[in-house]
RNA sequence: GGGCUCGUAGUGAAGUGGUUAUCACGCCUCCCUGUCACGGAGGAGAUCGCCGGUUCAAAUCCGGUCGAGCCCGCCA
């Protein structure tokens, strides 16, 4: 029977099995030192016999192995317990040398992003690199985790939609069957209708913007975390509900991930359960009176007032999450809410810099969303918007919702400079393989 | 789309006009019984992104081209 390298602490004294891959050789003359990789890490091996080292002559990293040994408790040995008598079995033979080292940290540098995306499928059998997908998927889990706790029902919505599209960001155009069909930017107008049926819905998918960007936070294909609920009272409902989902996930990954985060550099997480509002408005005014840059003109916050309110954020309020609230209604998607003084009733959630989630409460009211769309040059009887403008007809609560990007959220969890550093193959206007 | 910057062994870097292009990691050979980014000795590996120009001489200067990065805009 297999035997993971996490389990092989309890088996002292015993002769195991273990199967995995050559992650690193170390011959020191008659001893010599093996790691060999399984899923949940690596486990160390001493050879003394000449004969098993021998057959590794020749092999290389990656080579993938099973080894027969008995197991010694070893305080020298990393997690205090070796192989030892090891017989090894080669069961996938290497000869080519890897391209980029699996037992080095990786340049994270700009600049050599490009060698660390082109062999991705290597480069994440560093350790240390793998972390950052180990951490992703738990930072899904604890989103799902905290969703199913409030009775939400997860969605799965077409990624290939007709091509009318919400607004907003560019989109994919392609053939479909000889019409014209677009890649989804947005389950919006799905997850609208879902509230009808089960009331909280989510969904974690893949949206595609075809913003000709070239930032270190656009990529083409991102994974939106998309949430939508009904019988809200007020838009605050829904900025408390994203504010409980976000102190929840980020505090149990900071919990749970503490030595990983730490290795990776993470920075010190500086949260509370009340994250800190500011109109866009006031924000204007700090960045200014801070600065001196006037930017009361601008319609949204400009990327360096960001990071500046996060910062001051960070400092007056000790949070590093905060909500710019009051967007203009400029800004106002058909399918918002209007608020007072010709804002929006919307708001975004920025975290260590960035904006990684839009908040808005929803125009329920079916006549009032047909004026908005007819507004904003959208015909609700096209194909495209008939069943939604349907769903409204027949009853939709007061609802609201955010659409949330898992890849930022990642990378600032992290403290990573990129959002690419946390996409396995990350897609923007020059990368469409591996 | 606009601006700026950068392309040198498999990987990461040094080299700003002058003999054989330097270093680290990795790789190969040998030595090494407690390594864990092991250590030591030796070796192989580069038409310096590509094309053209200036010059006695170009990795280095100039022009073009291809590729990449960062910022802005757009966007989430």
């Amino acid at each position: 029977m297999r035997i993971l390298s996490s389990e092989v602490k309890d088996h002292i004294g015993q002769t195991i099995h273990i199967e995995g891959w050559l992650h690193k050789k170390r011959l020191l003359g008659g001893l010599t030192f093996i790691n060999v990789r399984d899923r949940h890490g690596l486990t160390q091996i001493v050879i003394q016999d000449k004969e098993e080292v021998e057959k590794l002559r020749g092999l290389q990293i990656g080579t993938v192995l099973s080894v027969d040994g008995i197991v010694k408790e070893e305080p020298r040995a990393p997690g205090g317990a070796e192989l030892h008598e090891a017989k090894l079995t080669v069961m996938v033979p290497v000869t080519e040398e890897p391209p980029i080292e699996i037992d080095k940290p990786l340049s994270h540098k700009p600049e050599n992003l490009e060698t660390l995306f082109d062999y991705r499928a290597l480069g994440l059998r560093n350790l240390q690199e793998a972390k950052i997908f180990k951490l992703r998927s738990d930072l899904l889990r604890y989103i799902r985790d905290f969703l199913y706790g409030q009775d939400f029902v997860e969605i799965n919505t077409p990624k290939l939609v007709a091509g009318a599209a919400e607004g907003g960001a560019e989109v994919f155009k392609l053939d479909y069957f000889g019409k014209e069909a677009t890649l989804a930017q947005s389950p919006q107008l799905y997850k609208q209708m879902m509230v009808g049926v089960f009331e909280r819905v989510f969904e974690i998918a893949p949206a595609f913007r075809a913003e000709l960007s070239a930032t270190t936070r656009h990529v083409s294909e991102v994974t939106m975390l998309d949430v939508e609920f009904g019988f809200i009272d007020g838009h605050d409902d829904v900025l408390k509900f994203l504010q409980d989902l976000v102190f929840n996930v980020v505090s149990r990954a900071y919990e749970e991930h503490a030595a990983d985060l730490k290795s990776l550099n993470a920075p010190e997480l500086v949260l509370k359960p009340e994250f800190p509002r500011y109109t866009m408005k006031q924000i204007h005014e700090l960045y200014q009176q801070e600065t001196g840059k006037d930017t009361s003109k601008e319609i949204d916050l400009t990327p360096d007032e960001e990071k500046w309110i996060c910062e001051y954020a960070k400092k007056k309020d000790g949070c590093e999450a905060v909500f710019a609230t009051g967007l203009p209604a400029s800004k106002m998607k058909f399918y918002h809410m209007k608020g007072e003084d010709d804002t929006a009733r919307s708001a975004d959630l920025l975290f260590r810099g960035i904006e990684i989630s839009t908040v808005p409460q929803r125009e329920h009211r079916h006549e009032n969303l047909v004026e908005q769309m007819k507004a904003a040059g959208v015909d609700p009887e096209a194909p495209g918007f008939a069943a939604y403008v349907s769903a409204f007809k027949h009853g939709l609560p007061a609802h609201g919702g955010f659409g949330f990007g898992i890849d930022r959220l990642t990378e600032k969890v992290i403290g990573l400079s990129n959002v690419k550093e946390a996409i396995l193959f990350p897609r923007d206007i020059n990368r469409l393989a591996p």
